[in-house]
DNA sequence: GCAAAACTGCTCGTTTCTGATCGTTTAGCG
DNA sequence: CGCTAAACGATCAGAAACGAGCAGTTTTGC
């Protein structure tokens, strides 16, 4: 075993110190290496490595081979901070359990809203993937990524950071995608997706009739909330990505063919079977069609 | 706090160290040497290669045989932040008078560039204006105006931080502006405003058909030099805004029908050199507008 | 005080990068 | 015009970095 740090007396740090010392050393050297990282916070290049992790699916750093960049783009809006501190693990097991479903080389299709953006941050796991998107912090997110990025056009819409309208359609009806992940503000089994504007909503509406599957991600603060404007209903759903779920939500959905993946954030119990086809998954899905 | 000197490379660099100190050379002596990068950096040649080649595929520097060379005959598009520190005095003042040409209640198109962005800055002392852009970094300095924004769709280019290419199209088709302020890379009588990428030279194209005023926006570096691809011609234009202009060009442009406006700049420096031993590239932190 | 949870550091298999080799291309020069 | 030497690109083995999983330790909660 190596020999323990006993040289220093000095208590360790814990995470957030390191955190910030970790951006402190990157505004003063726009880089950083992990083992440069390493020796300064007198902790291992493994727990660096989650450091730079963590950092980076907050977008605050640039993740490189040996360590780290900032990459000075655009600071993050205040407003979507809050929101995105609403429910953080909950979205980042959200994010997690949808990366699962991207495959390499795919076409896919990220909506607006916090919890698509969380997962936006994961995919440079993938490769050679190409993303539409109408959300300008996803954009910014994977601007720097090796990924084909392209933009939906239209009215910009401050409070979402996205694009909406009238003029997305004319960019949408152009594309075709694999896989659309789409946000809700809420969702119902009445009323399907809801969200505030009218203009998202036709904006939703419209990039879900160009997509081969159709993934909700919604964590468990939107399930049985209503907004105003309709942006599809529960037959638009193909799969629902959520933290939890009640009980009888979940088997009516599932009779209504929408295939269900409740992602764990803590340690729950791993209910190891997923995705499989031909799964038990499915209670009585008889023909999987839509 | 951290005493490490960059002039003793103990360890090794990482990728992104390797390629700033690779520009910060180049800016210094015009002309590297594969044999020099190798020796500094403390690499095999092969690496160098495969470093400059990178760079090279970014537009970030032009590869020759034996090294590599910032040719100032043939315009390279240099990084974005490099490019906002170029020659801040003149691009400020170009971009105050291209304002005293905006209207309150404007329709606007904004190029991409650094000069047009420099106008995107100054637009909140305008009322209601209705601004079109394919810029994501005029975007996020509008993104807060009380103004209407509307992003032009398409594939994104991370080197000029634009939409580009055919996509483009379906959302400039639907739209009309009073004044379309562009940025270029090159500008010659013979060959008119050139680009380095044909994709970017389509949508310039495209957009300026769909403007009752194309206004041109190019700081004196940009007079009198091409580039690659063709974006328009010298009868596009209705006013070319700049900080300097060598007479002959002036008046030929006249006789053309071109409205010429030089901005004063206080220190129209054109030293684009500016010999940083070894350092961050730090553009300011504070702009003082908004 | 005890159990659960979180965290750190280690190990190992995998991916990515680096440096060396070799055949080919290019610039320089007689 | 042809020769030579340097530079280049492609390829491959070794090295470094990475991610995932695991075990020991500290902290937290009851």
């Amino acid at each position: 075993m190596a020999p323990r740090q006993t040289t220093t007396p000095e208590h360790r740090l814990i995470t957030p110190e390191r955190e910030q010392r970790t951006l402190d050393l990157l505004r003063q050297s726009t880089v950083v290496s992990v083992a440069d990282l390493s020796a300064a916070l007198q902790v291992s290049a493994a727990t660096v490595r989650r450091d730079l992790q963590g950092l980076h699916e907050r977008g605050l750093l640039r993740r490189v081979r040996g360590g780290a960049t900032l990459d000075r783009s655009f600071r993050v809006e205040p407003l979507f901070q809050d929101k995105q501190s609403l429910n953080p693990e909950a979205k980042r097991a959200i994010a997690e359990a949808a990366l699962a479903l991207v495959d390499d080389h795919d076409h896919l299709y990220l909506d607006g809203g916090s919890t698509v953006l969380a997962l936006a941050r994961l995919l440079d796991r993938r490769r050679d993937l190409t993303i539409v998107t109408n959300s300008l912090m996803a954009a910014d997110a994977l601007m720097s990524s090796t990924h084909t990025l392209v933009l939906v056009g239209g009215e910009f819409r401050p409070l979402s950071r996205t694009m909406v309208g009238p003029l997305t359609a004319s960019v949408i009806e152009n594309v075709h995608v694999d896989k659309a992940f789409m946000g809700t503000i809420g969702f119902t089994l009445k009323d399907g997706m809801t969200t505030t504007s009218p203009a998202e909503a036709f904006t939703k509406e419209c990039m879900m009739k160009r997509a081969n599957q159709v993934i909700l991600l919604a964590d468990s603060s939107k399930l049985g909330v209503p907004s105003f404007a309709r942006s599809g209903t529960v037959e638009d759903i193909d799969t629902l990505v959520t933290d939890a779920m009640p009980a009888p939500m979940r088997s009516e959905l599932e009779a209504l063919g929408v295939q269900i993946v409740v992602a764990f954030s803590p340690a729950t119990d791993v209910s190891a079977d997923d995705g499989r086809p031909a799964g038990p998954v499915r209670p009585q899905a008889g023909t999987p069609g839509r």
